[in-house]
DNA sequence: CAAGAACCTTGACCTACGTCAAGTCCGTGA
DNA sequence: TCACGGACTTGACGTAGGTCAAGGTTCTTG
C-alpha cells in the first residue's frame, strides 16, 4: 500500500468519499463531515472468503461496505449456515452490536473480495450524537432490517420452500423491471442459505416452478413465462 | 367510563404516568415531559384476544403496553400463527412501522386483557427530535429485538424444537434465579407459537425433555432435575 | 355445582425437507 | 488438451415435525 504512486492513493481516497457519500447513513452529510469520518476510520481489504468477524467476537465500530460483498451469517452445530444479510455498497453492518451487548450476534464474510470501512465506536456514536439526521436514517435502516428479518421468520415458519423462492423470483423480476429475465447474481448454494434450506432442496423447488410451467431456467438465467403461475405458487396455492 | 368518580380516573392518570416512565424509552424524562406525552396521546383498552391492529393497516403511531400483556404475530395462509413477541408492561410496538414503510408487518392482539397507550406518529417524531436521549434508547431497544429476531432465525433454521425449547427453560431458570422451579407464565399453544411449532409437537419436546430426565412437570410447572442433561439438550448433544 | 370451553396430551399417519452418494457440466489453469 | 475443482442436479432414503382425531384434565361461568 505505501509502495503506492500519490495519484492512486487520492484516486482511492476519492472512491472512499464516494462510498461513504453514497451510504444511506451519510446521505445528508456534507463533504467535511464526510471528510472528517473518512479520516477516523481505517480500510481493511477482504479477499474473497476471508472473514470480517465472527459470532462472538467484540463489537469494535460499525462497517461500511466501499465495495464487494458480504454475508452475515449464522452456523449450526452440525455446519449448516443460515445467511441473515447480503450486503452490498454503501451498507453498514455491526450498528446493532452497538447499541445491545458487546459481541456480534453473527458472523460475516466476503464472498466477493471486497474492501469495508470501519469506523471506531465512539467516533460513530459522535456523528450520532452531533447530526440527529444521521439518527433518524439509522433508525430507519435497523427499522427496515427488522421487517426484513420479521419476513424471514414468517418465511422459515410459516412457508415452504418454493413459495419463498417463487417469492424472490418474483421481487427479483420487478425489482429490475425486466423484460422477463432474471440474471441470479449469487451462487444457488447462497441463495439456498438465505433461504434457510439446502441447494439440493433449492434445486428441486427450482424444478417445481419449472413443471408448473412458471419459469425456465439455464443456469443462473430465469426467465419468467407464467407470472400469474408465479404469484399462485407464491401463495401455496 | 365516563360515570367513573374522579378520583377513580385520577388514580388512573398517576397510574399512566408511572407506566411511562416504567417504559425503558422514556426513562430519561422528568415528570413534566412525561405530563405532556400522556396528554397527548390516547388510551385503549383490550379485552382478551382483542385485536389492537392487522399486518397491513397503517401504522398511527406508538403503543406503549400499560398493563397487561400483548403478542405480535404473524399468520400463514393456513391459519398457522408465528408469534414475534411478547410485550409486557412498559414495552413499546410500531416503532419500526414509523419509520420504515406505512403499514404493519405484523399483527397484534391481547392476550390477556390489556391497557395500551397510544402516541401519534407525529408527536412522537417531535419527543425523538427534542430529546436525543430518547432516540438513542429507540436505537438500543431496536438493536435488542433484532438480535432476538436473528437468533428466532437461526432457532427455526438450524436447531430442532427439543433444543430450543430446552435453551428456552434454561433462560427461564435463570432469570428467575430460582429454586429450579419454573412456573411458565403463557400457554402451551403460545409457547408453541412463538417457537414456529404447534401443540402437539411442543408437548412431544416436553416428554422427550423427561424422559432423559432433564425436566419434571406438572401443568405449567417445571422442576429441573439436570441441569447438564437440560444443557446438553439445548445443544443438540 | 354443573356444564361448557379451553387447554393439553397421545397415537396414527403423512409429507416436506435434510442427508448421502453419484453423477453432469462447466470454467480455469498447467 | 487434459484434468481438476466448483457449481449444480438427481435419486434413494431417513426423519423431524405437521395434521387429524380422540380423550383427558383443568379453568370458567352461569
Amino acid at each position: 500500500m505505501i509502495s503506492k504512486p500519490p495519484l492512486e492513493a487520492s484516486a482511492r481516497t476519492s472512491e472512499l468519499r464516494s462510498a461513504l457519500h453514497g451510504a444511506k447513513l451519510f446521505e445528508n452529510l456534507d463533504d467535511a463531515q464526510i471528510d472528517s469520518i473518512a479520516r477516523r476510520g481505517r480500510r481493511l481489504r477482504l479477499d474473497r472468503g476471508q472473514t470480517l468477524f465472527l459470532e462472538g467476537d467484540s463489537a469494535q465500530g460499525l462497517y461500511v461496505i466501499v465495495s464487494g460483498r458480504l454475508k452475515v451469517y449464522k452456523t449450526s452445530a452440525r455446519g449448516r449456515h443460515q445467511i441473515l444479510l447480503l450486503l452490498v455498497q454503501g451498507e453498514t453492518v455491526g450498528e446493532a452490536a452497538m447499541f445491545a451487548g458487546e459481541t456480534f450476534p453473527a458472523s460475516a464474510e466476503a464472498v466477493e473480495a471486497a474492501e469495508v470501512f470501519s469506523l471506531p465506536r465512539n467516533t460513530f456514536l459522535e456523528v450520532i450524537r452531533a447530526e440527529p439526521e444521521v439518527a433518524m436514517r439509522l433508525l430507519s435502516a435497523l427499522s427496515l432490517r427488522m421487517r426484513s428479518f420479521a419476513s424471514m421468520i414468517e418465511d422459515l415458519s410459516l412457508r415452504e420452500v418454493s413459495e419463498r423462492l417463487a417469492s424472490h423470483l418474483l421481487r427479483l423480476a420487478s425489482e429490475r423491471a425486466s423484460t422477463g429475465t432474471i440474471e441470479l447474481d449469487v451462487t444457488k448454494a447462497q441463495l439456498a442459505a438465505t433461504f434457510g434450506t439446502v441447494p439440493e432442496t433449492l434445486s428441486r423447488a427450482f424444478q417445481q416452478l419449472r413443471k408448473i410451467g412458471a419459469i425456465e431456467m439455464s443456469g443462473r438465467r430465469i426467465w419468467v413465462k407464467d407470472r400469474e403461475a408465479l404469484d399462485r405458487a407464491a401463495r401455496g396455492v
